[in-house]
DNA sequence: GAGCACTGC
């Protein structure tokens, strides 16, 4: 078997444009060094040091500059520190914002290193559960949700003098909204005239027109980096079955190329990933003689830690290391060595349906954008190349970006987010990327129902219930839940169950060990739904000192259990801050199973004559998703925490509840229900 | 009847 690619003529990404400041080819890499390179010498030798005193004489002039740097340029730890050096912004912080916490902490180590600095002075972070801050902070690195709270508090960013939104082409849905936020502090501080707000955004090589039309035409700055040549083939007949031509070319690679060239395969989901990896490793048993080894490796975020640290070890000798990997090694991790991509053009992404309020998980194609960044990961150190499983046909008819999460989320939270920051009017803020206004108008109504804003004539006014609910770092009917739990002195139980629910699944689940897990689970597990369960599991785990053997035993995820105690307490002292009576209801589960019900009547189902179940909301068939310990029970009425369509439209953590505490609830809600039920 | 892309406050 052989897969056919050809090359297409060589493209690569001109940076040439009105602005560009300096082309750099790569000309520095750094060689093989016995002595450690004193940390100043590093710093000049950065592609970025050439054009350091252009950059700092163009930034002092603008308010706002697009800096687009390719990967290895040093913008993000070397910037910083050149507005520091040259007293730009010295009255205030330089805040620079990161998508990710790891990415956050990782740079402000650094940049305190470079400066002969202990972390927490001259340069800080602050993520959540960890600030590491000082008065005398003055290089801020901050995740993007940490600065919209800040904002919530401050919606002019008073302390801050520059604003860096770094990553701004992952367009995430916290940056996106700070897009909007900075836009407004910046106008607003001007014309009250007070310290000018410096607005840089810094992205890869995508979406620059947007950025800068956003604000106000500003500049575009240009900076090369250290990236290797990729090779990219495209196959010269559209595939039908990706999985299959992935395993050719990768056994095709393997037949073919030095054993210490390692392939990242670019899959779209666990199943698929675990299936891949069991098949590559079958097939590798039965190798030609003076074939290399293989060493295959899953990796996707749902795999336990200690599993996903062994991508980082090299693999034997004349062992190639083939690691099978979801999007997270798009961006969140980076894999040193790796010589070949394959890029199957596939992802599995989320996508919603504001009509239905259906979030739909789906595997569809890629943009050209993240088709790019799977490129770039095979050239991080030398040259690489790029298998790509499309035509380049396939290729051209790719979107050009992946549409901002934004555009495929559910709205609640930003729109209570804004309403908290006093956006006026909603429909009208002006995004970077305007959300559908169905969809805006889905979120008010969901935040209707919450009881978190009322309309009086034509205006959208947030409650001061609402008001609290932004107050907590959770999705609106989350908060909620926790505000209602007072009237059923459960308050101390519900804390701990939204604990448990937002974070990651504290439940571990190794396919290999089902049975073993079933049945150490079986003596958690309550009648009344998932809520209860986890609850249980969460007081064995509390009784037993938070034992580390215990959570092994019991497949239970330690780390996620800790997150949890952390969560609880970052809850926790939000209700003390508002004086809520905090109450246990000890064993009585009923008092705990109304307030859910109560708080998330519009999230209700029921069971059918013919034994299905249909939602309250829109009569739409739903079904209870397998990792439910309801699965094989049928109750009659219940209430989830989402629905999610992946086969079917499947309910996720359900709670059994009385049909009549709903009523209680929300009996308009229910009447006009049943009214349109009739019609 | 049988399943869970990725972040983050």
């Amino acid at each position: 078997m052989s897969q056919d690619f050809y090359h297409p003529p060589a493209k690569k990404f001109k940076p040439g444009s009105p602005h560009s400041i300096h082309n750099w080819k790569g000309a520095m890499q750094p060689g093989p060094r016995k002595q450690p390179v004193p940390i100043e010498q590093q710093r000049r030798s950065l592609p970025i040091y050439q054009t350091r005193a252009q950059l700092i004489g163009q930034l002092r002039q603008l308010e706002s500059a697009v800096i687009i740097g390719e990967t290895g340029s040093g913008k993000t730890t070397q910037i910083p520190q050149y507005l520091y050096e040259a007293s730009i912004g010295r009255q205030g912080i330089i805040g620079v914002t990161q998508p990710r916490r790891v990415a956050a902490i990782s740079l402000a180590t650094r940049v305190s290193e470079e400066r002969k600095t202990e972390l927490s002075k001259l340069v800080g972070y602050t993520v959540r559960f960890e600030d590491v801050t000082s008065e005398e902070t003055k290089i801020k690195f901050l995740t993007d949700g940490m600065l919209l709270r800040e904002a919530i508090g401050d919606p002019l960013l008073r302390r801050y003098s520059v604003v860096i939104l770094d990553e701004a082409h992952e367009r995430t849905v916290h940056t996106d909204v700070l897009f909007g936020v900075v836009k407004t502090a910046q106008k607003k501080r001007k014309e009250l005239g007070k310290l000018p707000l410096k607005v840089i955004i810094m992205s890869a090589t995508m979406d620059v027109d947007l950025f800068s039309q956003y604000f106000n035409g500003a500049p575009v700055l240009y900076l090369e980096g250290r990236q290797h040549p990729i090779q990219v083939f495209y196959t010269k007949q559209p595939q039908s079955d990706y999985l299959q031509a992935a395993l050719v070319t990768v056994f095709q690679i393997h037949q073919e190329a030095p054993s210490s060239h390692d392939i990242l395969v670019f899959l779209t989901g666990q199943e698929e990933i675990e299936a891949m990896t069991k098949t590559c490793r079958d097939i590798a048993k039965h190798l030609p003689d003076g074939c290399p080894q293989m060493t295959v490796m899953p990796l996707y975020a749902s795999l336990a830690h200690f599993q996903q640290l062994r991508v980082f070890q090299n693999a034997p000798k004349d062992h190639r290391k083939v690691i099978l990997s979801t999007n997270i090694a798009e961006t969140s991790i980076t894999i040193t060595g790796i010589k070949y991509v394959v890029d199957t053009g596939m992802v599995k992404a989320k996508k919603y349906n504001p009509e239905s309020g259906l979030e739909v998980l789906a595997v569809q194609r890629v943009s050209k954008a993240q088709a790019w960044q799977r490129t770039g990961r095979a050239g991080r150190e030398d040259s690489g190349i790029c298998y790509r499983l499309y035509t380049e046909d396939e290729f051209e008819k790719l979107e050009k970006m992946t549409i901002p999460e934004i555009q495929r989320c559910n709205l609640a939270s930003v729109v209570l987010q804004l309403l908290v920051l006093r956006v006026p009017n909603i429909l009208t803020f002006d995004f970077i990327s305007k959300p559908s206004p169905d969809s805006i108008q889905s979120a008010i109504e969901q935040l209707d129902l919450l009881g978190a804003v009322e309309r009086k004539e034509d205006q959208i006014i947030l409650t001061p219930l609402g008001k609290k609910m932004a107050a907590f770092p959770l999705e609106p009917k989350f908060s909620k839940t926790i505000l209602t739990s007072p009237k059923f002195h459960c308050t101390e139980e519900i804390l701990t169950i939204v604990a448990l629910l937002s974070v990651d699944s504290v439940l571990h689940n190794p396919p290999a060990k089902r049975d073993e897990v079933q049945a150490s689970r079986k003596k958690f597990i309550s009648s009344e739904g998932d809520h209860i369960t986890l609850l249980n599991i969460h007081r064995a785990f509390k009784n037993l000192g938070k034992n580390k053997e215990w959570c092994r035993e019991n497949f239970i995820n330690g780390r996620n259990m800790v997150l949890v105690s952390e969560v609880r307490a970052q809850l926790r002292d939000i209700c003390i801050k508002m004086s809520m009576p905090i109450e246990s209801s000890r064993t009585d589960t009923r008092n705990i199973r109304q307030c859910l019900a109560h708080a998330l009547f519009m999230n209700a189902a029921e069971l059918q004559p013919d034994g299905t179940y249909t939602t309250v909301e829109t009569h739409q068939p739903v079904s209870i998703h397998p990792s439910s310990v309801l699965f094989h029970c049928k109750p009659a009425c219940v209430i989830y925490n989402e629905l999610l369509h992946t086969s079917k439209c499947y309910m996720r953590d359900l709670c059994v509840v009385d049909a009549d505490w709903l009523f209680e609830a929300a009996p308009e809600y229910f009447r006009r229900k049943l009214k349109s039920a009739k019609n």
